[in-house]
DNA sequence: CTGAAAGCGCTTACAG
DNA sequence: CTGAAAGCGCTTACAG
């Protein structure tokens, strides 16, 4: 920078002020400070930028899983987001890793980053309370405990699971089962609880059975496959907290002649990519991803340029239905 | 830093010492240190020391896509790697724009990362200068154009070209279509090269038609099949260059009443993660996600440390075949 | 093994 | 509208 003040003949403070409040400068240095720095290929370092200014300019996202496109397409949100208000923002992945999650909560504080977006694991939000201590700003995504003292952005995972039994009620199903997924997360069970709402409500002698599994992967899906058909008493509509889980389950009663939707339907969660490439679309249940970024890099932008004014608030979105051919043949 | 020398009752020089260099500090020193930074939650600068040290500790990663599996394994190749070498590993996704592309590489830039790893896009590699002239150092990973001025790790796609029509021959196949990809695409022209070198090799009468089409999405594979049904001229085998596109492919088929494998064997390109989800699991061709971004990673740790001595060479990795029923029925 | 001091490359009141 | 100067929080020779 000091080069380029001495190749445009003006000070210091001079070409800092053209990069970064134009306003105040004349026309005319502007163009010589510009053409400088074209000259010489300069680039402001942002670490001592941002050492000066007390403040930085990016903004930090932590995903729990890449590999699930509900969180690309969080990324996604976030980053139209933060290029309109002019933030960069970089991703680091947990991989579903609480010590990963942890670390890269404490490189971000490191890095002193404007904000940081977290998408966190059920497993605990300490890291959370270390680094807003820090002063830190933090916006919770896609999941926020019982935490009020920051603002989050999550979905109504209750009306999910409605939303889902419902569907497959108005389909005529009457021995639903809710098929996996492990007791001790919570979007798993605010969606087994919406789906328990919908059946009670709804009444009818309908009955909902509940098969617990590992995890949400495609490979539990198959083994409580296999338990229905060793079991033989298979429902006629299955709803899965995740289309994984759901495609595992499909892929098992399908191979056994189980015919998918008309013996049984089946409905899935997130709206993964892969639900709407198999051979039999999957009906699922999606969450704004998208919408839930956006909003998410909003309330931190306004937490960060606002911060005496600024209130913590929940931002709670709707998941839709997506009917596609594992529930309703065409 | 300054209040945990006084805690301690040392000098802030002894502080960085104990941060950096433990093993110069005596054993005492370094517990009265740790205390005071644990009672006092202190996290350093890291905007400070980059300043200071002249360099980071940060590598930035670019990817081209992270809703394509591939390179969520090349992140988690990368992360690996990173971690063991104890530098952090930060994300970007370009999402298949060029502007995006360019635009993380300044923001690495401006961080002063101490190296960037870039999937680059097909369509220009002038960044990757821009960043050079400023000393940053690069790797690219998966696609490298004929650049011999930097490290690369690339997979051989003319060999998975060739992998994949072998396995389609050896099955008895022998009118063949290699089915879709925009033909100004490197990796789709040099497997293309490799199908028609295997069939060139093979000859015995085996035919290998090609199709173009826009993009390597599931639509295009989808259109792909419509025609060729239209036409009636439906091949034995058919080689797509992604699973996205082999599987609209396999959709729009089987609809038809067409069957997989029996009527037509498909094998799609880069083992995404719902290629083993489908309802017909997909043969494909995979590449080494983990390894290349652990090798990437390598190369890049090796550039920085040292800059004296480093040699850029490219690491050639090698695809493997992954037969699924789309190709052989069980 | 420890301390004092210069310096990294910027930003930002402040004075003019 | 422009310049001179202090200071951001560290690292790192250097001296002891």
């Amino acid at each position: 920078m000091n080069d380029v003040a001495r190749l445009a003949g003006v000070s210091l403070g001079t070409v800092s002020h053209v990069l970064n409040k134009p306003e105040i400068v004349s026309a005319k240095t502007i163009a010589r400070v510009t053409a400088a720095i074209d000259e010489l290929g300069f680039v402001r370092n942002d670490a001592a930028r941002s050492l000066a200014a007390g403040r930085s300019n990016t903004v930090g996202l932590i995903l729990t899983d890449v590999g699930n496109s509900l969180f690309v397409d969080i990324a996604r949100g976030a980053e139209r987001a933060a290029s309109s208000a002019g933030r960069s923002l970089l991703l680091a992945n947990s991989d579903v890793t609480f010590e990963k999650q942890e670390s890269y909560l404490d490189i971000f504080d490191e890095a002193r980053v404007a904000g940081i977006i977290l998408a966190p694991l059920d497993a605990g939000l300490d890291g959370v309370d270390r680094v807003r201590r820090h002063g830190r700003n933090i916006v919770l995504v896609n999941y926020a405990g019982d935490r009020t003292d920051c603002c989050s952005v999550v979905v109504d995972e209750e009306h999910g699971g409605y939303l889902a039994a419902t569907h497959l009620m108005d389909l005529g199903r009457t021995r639903l089962l809710f098929a996996g997924g492990p007791s001790d997360l919570h979007a798993v069970n605010a969606r087994r609880e919406g789906a328990q709402r919908a059946v009670r409500e709804r009444g009818n002698g309908v009955t909902l059975q509940v098969i617990p599994s590992r995890n949400l992967k495609s490979a539990s899906g198959r083994s409580i496959g296999r338990q229905l058909l060793e079991d033989g008493a298979i429902p006629d509509g299955i709803l899965a907290p995740a289309d994984q889980l759901a495609a595992g389950l499909i892929h098992e009663l399908t191979d056994a002649g189980v015919t998918v939707p008309s013996d049984v339907a089946v409905i899935g969660y997130d709206n993964n990519q892969f639900a709407s490439e198999a051979a039999i679309p999957m009906s699922t249940v999606s969450q704004p991803g998208h919408e839930m970024g956006e909003e998410a890099l909003r309330l931190l932008i306004d937490e960060i340029d606002n911060p005496r004014t600024h209130e913590h608030r929940r931002i709670t979105l709707e998941p839709s239905l997506i009917v596609r051919r594992s529930t309703v043949a065409h």
